[in-house]
DNA sequence: TCAAATCATCGTAATAATACGATATAATAT
DNA sequence: ATATTATATCGTATTATTACGATGATTTGA
């Protein structure tokens, strides 16, 4: 409902993670790790779901700032967005960080 | 569809990710983290949602095991689990560390 | 010019997530 | 016994996600 109630901070923290957040995105994001970049059509050689589907994936994944998409046609190269990476990185560090273990409780 | 396609490690880390992937959820982890501990109405006095909406969310990242709940009635003592916490910190580290941006890139 | 290659987008169906109000539960206080 | 408190669960409506096949768009190669 309203979206005002939280900060900047929290919303985008939440955008990265709910990105990271289904198998198949992690997948990719793996590949793009190991071969520095890739096209599409490597993505669909190794994840067995339709080419449509992994398109689907690429979307959400470049919506959210993840990855860029370049043009090199017929195909299209994909790669880490490094800068937003390493936003979301440190975003959730900083998550992971508030220390919740230091915090005498229970 | 087929589930079995992915790794363990990675089910887990999209798990982990996509219960943080929600800005109530990351406020909820915030006051755990403020107060130690807390209670659901002491969620439902900052966060401007209805209570049941809130006890969803809490829902949601108990069946994720981000957090436990205990039983002090009337009330409900949530805190997070540490173990799996550490763990989502690891796995979300290791994600982000396999270090994209050392490789030549685009 | 026509076919092939490479992707994105569309249409659609199935399932999941989100939010709310209403109701249920279970202990405590009166 | 009854009311109160604190919270979960139910029912439900709306919207989002996920997956697929089919189609469209654009460049390259024959």
């Amino acid at each position: 409902m309203s979206n005002v109630i939280y900060s900047d901070i929290t919303k985008i923290t939440a955008r990265y993670a709910k990105a990271l957040g289904h198998p198949a995105r992690l997948s990719i994001l793996k590949h793009l790790s190991n071969q520095s970049c890739c096209y599409t059509g490597d993505l669909v050689d190794v994840i067995p779901m339709a080419q449509s589907t992994i398109s689907q994936h690429l979307k959400e994944l470049k919506d959210a700032g993840l990855i860029i998409g370049e043009i090199e046609l017929p195909k299209i190269k994909y790669c880490i967005h490094q800068e937003n990476w390493n936003r979301a990185k440190r975003l959730l560090e900083n998550l992971f960080n508030q220390d919740f273990t230091s915090i005498s409780c229970c």
